[in-house]
DNA sequence: CGCGTGACGTCTC
DNA sequence: CGAGACGCCACGC
């Protein structure tokens, strides 16, 4: 569970700027392929002091959070773009660009 | 210990 | 190509 929960903090503070990671390429890199939801979990329970970049986490369209999240997505939306990460400018991010890839790190 | 719930994902229609 | 249904896993009650 914190465990669980770690990892994901964990991962999302690895993610660099202009970068993106998805909810179930986080769920794969600890293992638990099918725990996409639980990542979102982890990112919803996520404390603030631990600073987390957590705009950088999208779905896999790279659809980002809903308007409760971050106190509106256009605030994760600013932010992102603020990294230099592109957009496809349907409000998605275009994954085939910004989207991170850790094993080649 | 079982039930409901959710920043998702994949398959179908 | 958009919307809906089901599946998954961890957590609180």
């Amino acid at each position: 569970m914190e465990h669980f929960f770690n990892q994901v903090y964990a991962w999302v503070a690895r993610i660099p700027a202009g970068k993106v990671l998805t909810y179930g390429q986080i769920a794969r890199l600890l293992g638990r392929p099918r725990s996409a939801r639980v990542v979102g979990w982890a990112l919803r329970a996520a404390p603030d002091h631990l600073k987390l970049p957590c705009h950088r986490v999208v779905d896999r369209q790279g659809g980002l959070a809903p308007e409760e999240a971050f106190g509106g997505a256009w605030r994760q939306r600013m932010l992102l773009e603020g990294e230099d990460v592109p957009f496809q400018g349907n409000g998605r991010v275009d994954l085939n660009a910004a989207n991170w890839h850790p094993e080649q790190e």
